[in-house]
DNA sequence: GCTTTCATAGAAATCGTTAACTATGACGTC
DNA sequence: GACGTCATAGTTAACGATTTCTATGAAAGC
């Protein structure tokens, strides 16, 4: 007789198999259906793995049938605004192609990142996504390049989400999007309004390669229209509302003559808006902010963000797309996806008198 | 001659064991370090597993060690601004306890929800997290009781964040937080205020636990300082902004009296302001709203909106703490989290003159 | 009527790791 | 010098499924 399953722990085919009178091969092959099983056998089998109430172990269908089916999610932080429409993008893409979606956060410890990737090499997940910009160091690039390697040699592979190529013969998935072709766009927008002092907000983090790349389109802006650029970059920014708000606060202190202020993401511009409030600038009559990601923030906002729009649930989707099936992409593995200016109610042509006195 | 690692599949056990002249249970134990082996050894097997670059294979070692160390976290949508933060406190706690935290969306699929806690128990995690209030209709509460029962019998454990216990006698975790209190305390701070007469919006999907508690708390305070309740519940409300935006002005079409909106989450919130505003009425000289949830776009609304604050992170922590660790917290298995008001400046006293003709 | 084919089912090997037994010298003790 | 102890390492049997490979009876072909 076989084994009476005690309570606790879960019946196995085994115990089917006892159950229904057959072996426990049978019972496989009735639940995977690839091969041929007699009606009367595969009703009694069906029978007992209902009155059992039988799931199979997935560990042990992993260990023989290869992989893992999984997909990874690292980002620095499930809350950040953008972070979370990626999530969801992956999530979203590794369900359709039937694969569960492991997520984790580093908040920002590169020991921690270096950890996971690590436990996802142990969990064999299928692709190990990257979120977000990097900053671009000589030794983070380093380290990435052999976690690249490390993964392609377990057969996972790397894929970075939203920030530029490590190299080019680094074994990685790579799909960013056009930081520098939004701001670019969006500064034009500006000098088409008439802005000619526009201030940057965001540099300050030398070398992450988001802000590079908006700040690279923000100044290809200004050559293009033969602007000169004055230096309007303010001290270290956190990208977060309480930085935006701080940097434009020392921004009015000093004797700028700024029409506009770039914020570099929707957030900052939220920490600007208030600090032109309280200062009592209006905007856009006084000064002109856009911003930059379009999370719905930008909409709730008075007035309104003129800012970028960046498909951030479509570059999860894609990102897990073209990591999952690198054998039908296998040209598609560096890809930019394209952004575009929203236009709302908070930038407008810059007041007639250029030089403002009345600033503070 | 032990096999040749091909390239492709990863080294085993067995490889590093060929490799450093030793047993394969050697290197387990050098490994996982629970048992004497002689420094010379040790350095030997080190040495192969670096070489190599040897991984362990989890789906093995879970196979015969017993669990997975695995918590499942199953939600709505990962873009809701508060699942993000229970996401972000779920996932910070089963790091801490040493567990993977695997992520899926159901998009308010009932079936999908079904599938992928069959899919839980095949993964044999540890804690199965569903986030979010509920319909509480008889059908799915009985579908929840089998399903707290299924995952109990696996040694599972269901976990209910943000929603009440499903009956006395169900295996299951239940975090939820003080939905009626906090509605209490903000209706309450409205009537001292001196408004009479409020708007409630967000009544319409009968049933759904966390309206009805906030409901419930709305009425309560009205009992409690003996104002009688004018039954403003507007049409169904679907709790976006745009579903805010319209039922305001449907209230506003109307020949109502009301000095206050409470509105059913921040998000409805934010829709209400834009009407307001569309109207032509001034918050909070002409009329007063509060919103519910304290996401961060309370404070990026204009006026900064007085709301009550619901710590979502620490809600997800206790969750999954209080489910890992039942041994130690048999009597913590249903725990209200509280809440409370914040105060900004979207809340005012009515407007000297009660009955409002200029309301449109 | 005897072999060939087919449909169905079971036995045994396998996946990679761990853990419960064994085994073997070295050492100290009486 | 025989014996028990200790430190170290190897053998072997799990874990729970899948997947060859093998076996059997029935139908079919000559």
């Amino acid at each position: 007789m076989a084994r009476q399953p005690t309570s606790g722990d879960r019946p196995t085919v085994k115990d089917v198999a006892a159950a229904s009178g057959v072996s426990a091969t049978t019972v496989s092959r009735v639940l995977a259906g690839n091969y041929p099983v007699s009606a009367a056998t595969r009703a009694r089998v069906l029978k007992a793995v209902r009155e059992l109430d039988y799931v199979i172990n997935a560990q042990a269908r992993a260990l023989v049938g290869g992989g893992t089916k999984t997909v990874a999610f690292i980002v620095h932080d499930l809350v950040g605004p953008s972070f979370a429409y990626v999530g969801q993008g992956v999530e979203q893409q590794a369900t359709a192609e039937g694969r569960l979606c492991l997520v984790c956060a580093t908040h920002g410890d590169p020991e921690r990142e270096l950890e996971l990737v690590e436990l996802m090499r142990e969990q064999q997940a299928e692709a190990v996504v990257l979120v977000g910009g990097r900053v671009n160091s000589r030794s983070y690039v380093e380290r990435a390049m052999q976690i690249a390697h490390a993964l392609d040699k377990s057969g996972s592979r790397l894929v970075l989400c939203g920030s530029p190529p490590l190299g080019p013969d680094v074994p990685a998935t790579v799909v960013e999007y056009d930081n520098e072709g939004g701001a670019y766009a969006v500064t034009s927008y500006l000098i088409s309004l008439g802005h000619r002092d526009i201030a940057f907000l965001g540099a300050g983090e030398p070398g992450h390669t988001t802000i590079d790349g908006r700040l690279r389109g923000f100044e290809r802006a200004h050559e293009a229209h033969q602007l000169p650029m004055t230096p309007h970059r303010t001290r270290a920014i956190t990208f977060d509302r309480e930085s935006g708000y701080q940097a434009t606060r020392d921004l009015l202190s000093g004797d700028r003559t700024f029409t506009a202020i770039f914020a570099a993401t929707d957030v900052v511009a939220s920490g600007v808006l208030v600090a032109l409030r309280e200062a009592g600038l209006r905007v856009p009559e006084d000064v002109s902010v856009v911003g930059y990601d379009d999370i719905p923030l930008a909409r709730d906002l008075t007035p309104e963000l003129t800012t970028v729009h960046v498909d951030y649930e479509e570059l999860g989707r894609t990102a897990v797309r073209y990591a999952l099936n690198r054998d039908r992409h296998a040209m598609s593995q560096h890809t930019v996806i394209g952004t575009h200016v929203i236009i709302r109610d908070s930038a407008g042509p810059p007041p007639r008198r250029s030089g403002r006195a009345d600033l503070r």
